[in-house]
RNA sequence: CGAGGUGUAGCGCAGCUUGGUAGCGCGUCUGGUUCGGGACCAGAAGGUCACAGGUUCAAAUCCUGCCACCUCGACCA
């Protein structure tokens, strides 16, 4: 067979061949973030810094159309405060870091640089809650926070990191509930409309809740490799924190009742989760919600008379009509070297305009998702666009829900859960035993992921220990 | 954090066993010719050998520590 001219050349680990040196090479050559002098903190680069602020104008929005109020709290938490809420305590001490000395001086009492803001939103709680027409209060904080984590990797899990922590308080255990759900269900629509990716909505055992919490939902998507990554969470206190905080109201009655509270985050995991959900052997593909260009404008041929103001007038254009777009007008590197450092970069429609385009009053667009070309003439392109994103958006997140129903099975015994749960997730039912969570751990090193909220039995048996058992659960391997 | 592996120019690597002037390919810069899938020619620049100590007349090379990445465990968003 004759020599022929490969179609790319990629400079990344093939995806199937090591999925983690995979991941690595394109979060560092998609230049994403670069790693700093600081243990396990890692630098957002601009690129990988707009897609975070692309995420946050999406979740800012639908938390304040559900009635959220921002707000910014200390970052340093004094160590009496963490100490509050016991189970809140013990999950949280290993991984806090602390400072202890202001200038020259030894601090009086140490102060935890805050892992989560539980313990000073409950704190303020507490001076700003007196009476039932102070209620609810929903707000919310985008900041970082720090966990001292033993292994750290680049998104899924920096020793700080950036998030949102919502925090609300409300007179009744029913509004907290609901809140609860309702900001899961903001992230489930998040995760499927913005980011293309299909999620898991669901209850976590007691085993995996949030520290202090009373009841933990979580949603959790599948990478491509089969493991779970926990997307997103939503807690709901109870008044496990507003007793030791003492967060009370007088009610309409005259009594003075605990407040009933809820927390929720979503990190720049996030990140982590699109690049494994979408990411193919050339690099990132974005959902177009999120990405940094939705679009990029390739000259060709750009020293000959007539191109580059052709593509000036269509950038121009397209950037009229609502769309982010990038003209790539380099002259240093050839057309080709464009090519794939944009598809690595996942932008999601390139759109090439040569002399021959010109000549016909066309351009060629080649979407990222498939690699199809097409080819739609000028004028057309503001309109056409923004049709081409959303059937890109829309394929991406088909293309990963086939995934993931493929990579699902349901289990009945030990066996077919430790088989299943290496390249994807169980769905089995559960006594609600600790020990059986326990011993799949151990046997299989998959956990319980979320128990959804369609619990039509899929069984009648635990999956573990065979007794009877009425709860339908997710296991799976888990980042 | 436990076991194993890797770290030398922006990237990929050789050199290390047996200490003795820092190498190669790609990239970068300058100029010219190119331009529809990682262009070509000519010239040039670029490295306290991850970092910190130690041994030695002399350390990329030997010893100790530490940081980062990869694999497998433990732990966690």
């Amino acid at each position: 067979m004759a020599d022929k001219k490969q179609e790319f050349v990629t400079h990344i680990t093939p995806r199937d061949k090591d999925f983690s040196q995979w991941y690595t090479d394109v979060v560092t050559q998609a230049d994403l973030m670069d790693y700093t002098p600081v243990r396990g903190c890692m630098a957002l680069k601009p690129y990988g810094n707009r897609i975070w602020e692309l995420i946050r104008e999406g979740l800012d929005k639908r938390f304040k159309e559900t009635g959220h109020e921002n707000v910014s709290m200390p970052m340093l938490i004094p160590e009496s405060l963490l100490l509050k809420e016991a189970e809140h305590v013990e999950g949280f001490a290993p991984e806090v870091a602390w400072v202890t000395q202001g200038g020259t001086e030894p601090l009086q009492e140490r102060l935890a640089v805050r892992p989560t803001s539980e313990t000073i939103f409950c704190t303020m709680f507490a001076k700003w809650v007196e009476s039932w027409r102070d209620l609810p209060l929903k707000y919310n904080q985008w900041c970082s926070v720090m966990r001292w984590e033993k292994t750290t990797r680049p998104f899924l899990r920096t020793a700080e990191f950036w998030w949102q922590e919502g925090h609300t308080v409300h007179a009744t255990a029913e509004e907290a509930e609901e809140e609860t759900l309702t900001m899961l269900h903001v992230y489930r629509e998040f995760a499927e409309q913005q980011l293309a990716m299909p999620v898991y909505a669901g209850r976590k055992s007691d085993k995996e809740k949030f520290a202090g919490a009373q009841a933990t939902y979580s949603i959790e998507a599948m990478m491509q490799d089969g493991k779970a990554l926990q997307a997103g969470t939503s807690h709901n206190f109870g008044t496990n924190f507003s007793v030791p905080f003492g967060i009370q109201y007088l009610s309409k009655e005259g009594k003075l009742e605990y407040c009933h509270e809820t927390s929720w985050g979503a990190s720049t995991r996030l990140i982590g989760a699109i690049i494994m959900t979408h990411g193919d052997e050339r690099g990132l593909k974005l959902p177009p919600a999120v990405a940094p260009y939705q679009a990029v404008i390739l000259p060709i041929a750009a020293h000959k008379g007539g191109v580059m103001e052709k593509c000036q007038e269509v950038y121009d254009a397209l950037k009229a009509a609502g769309i982010r777009v990038r003209l790539d007008d380099r002259d240093n590197v050839s057309p080709g070297f464009k090519f794939n450092e944009w598809e690595l970069k996942g932008v999601p429609v390139r759109v090439e305009i040569g002399p021959r385009d010109i000549e016909n009053g066309v351009a060629t667009l080649m979407r990222r998702d498939t690699f199809e070309k097409m080819t739609v003439p000028l004028s057309e392109l503001p309109e056409k666009l923004p049709a081409l994103l959303d059937d890109i958006s829309r394929s991406m997140y088909e293309i990963a829900l086939r995934f993931r129903e493929e990579h699902t099975k349901i289990v009945s015994n030990m066996d077919e859960l430790a088989a299943q749960v290496n390249g994807g997730y169980a769905k089995a039912m559960w006594c609600g035993d600790r020990a059986c969570e326990d011993k799949i751990k151990a046997d299989t090193g998959a956990t319980s992921r979320n128990m959804p909220f369609d619990q039509t039995p899929v069984g009648d048996k635990c999956v573990c220990c065979g007794r009877k058992a009425d709860k339908v659960m997710y296991f799976a391997k888990a980042y």
